[in-house]
DNA sequence: GGATTTATGTTGACACTGTAAACTTAGGAC
DNA sequence: GTCCTAAGTTTACAGTGTCAACATAAATCC
């Protein structure tokens, strides 16, 4: 079951897209080739054909498994944020965790965020398709809205309309971080400009002065 | 003057930039060929190595010009706001004029929006180098926070760190419409969209309850 | 004004890419 | 055991980025 006969592979699909995650991570989305990917695998050059359809299938397939992935991180950080306090300072905290998770995903893992968000012809493929998303983290994201609702942090008249202004934040704060255009010098101050701007966005949204 | 001899074109590098601006439109960033280029003006297939050192290059110059435009249109919509009112209100208006200027030229140019905030290793080139951008949209950004400061609109205190609250928030509007990820359907649910959380930046930058 | 230098294009070449078509092989179904 | 089919292979072609060597027009110098 280990070493193959070499001809059929065993799991390629799964061995390209490790390797293509690699190269990414190392030179870029733009750089990446399906050839070199299949060198890496050590199989021809066109054996990817048999699993994906083109080179941008492949990065599809590897934003939806970026995705899946961000909604992990999210969800697990949801789940260890400190069950003590206040019903609504859980909340908060549980909103602050879960922005703060997809800002890190996107800091730890660029190249996987760039593909997931980089190149505009590949979103679409990616929703509303036969095999999409296991977890949206959109969704998670407006699930942490609804909990602010029902702890009485925030109205059911201000949720309306807060999905965007969460997100726009959150996703913004972690472009800007990834590309480089926000600079911070050092991690720790990186950290606090993370929890500054994602206690801003929750502040907002309850409508109070921030602390 | 006008047609020339046809071995020196004239001005090739502005031809070039043009059309690349022209096909990345069209075909996107990612499908964008020096060669297509080249043919487009009319001129032999390697003739753009005479004004940019590779493609990558033509990127960097296109993304510098971007954030040239980006400036001028956020100029622009700041001196079109309304003077009257009284201070502080108008200088909330011009916080918000120019963050909707850069949400309005992210989705009106996607391809240079693209081109300028897209792929990550052209980014540290354009920053930090001998011809750089002549006016960073960033700094207006900040003056526009200067300004409320001046009206009273926002305490000194609360002006430290705005910029990456407010830039997060413009920029990731921004970039999650031009996406496709955050969906409206028609044009004036989009406006109102970006005017809201544009509100809502600037209420929360103050403290205050948002309207 | 003529010669020379220099910027600007051109041609030809190379290695690499995505992708299609035709062929081969191994593993499972009957 | 035979046949079918999914999974790889080889071969081929048009495009691409980039380099080196060459050609031309424009600017500069005397």
């Amino acid at each position: 079951m280990a070493e193959r006969s070499r001809y059929h592979h065993g799991d390629l699909r799964r061995a390209l897209l490790d390797a293509a995650l690699v190269r990414i991570a190392r030179d870029g989305a733009e750089q990446f080739s399906l050839r070199a990917a299949a060198r890496d695998v050590g199989v021809s050059a066109t054996a990817a054909y048999r699993h994906f359809a083109d080179r941008s299938d492949l990065l599809a397939a590897l934003a939806m498994e970026g995705f899946t992935a961000l909604a992990d991180a999210m969800v697990t950080a949801r789940e260890a944020t400190p069950r003590r306090g206040t019903s609504r300072a859980r909340a908060r905290a549980g909103f602050v965790a879960v922005g703060r998770a997809y800002v890190e995903f996107a800091l730890a893992q660029p190249a996987r965020f760039v593909v997931m968000f980089g190149a505009a012809h590949i979103r679409p493929r990616v929703r509303g398709r036969a095999g999409t998303i296991d977890r949206d983290p959109y969704e998670l994201l407006s699930d942490a809205l609804d909990e602010l609702v029902v702890a009485g942090e925030l109205t059911a008249a201000r949720r309306r309309g807060a999905e965007a202004k969460a997100w726009a934040v959150v996703h913004g704060t972690a472009t800007l971080l990834r590309d480089g255009a926000l600079v911070c010098r050092t991690r720790a101050e990186r950290a606090a400009l993370v929890e500054s701007v994602l206690g801003f966005a929750a502040d907002g949204l309850r409508g109070r002065a921030a602390r």
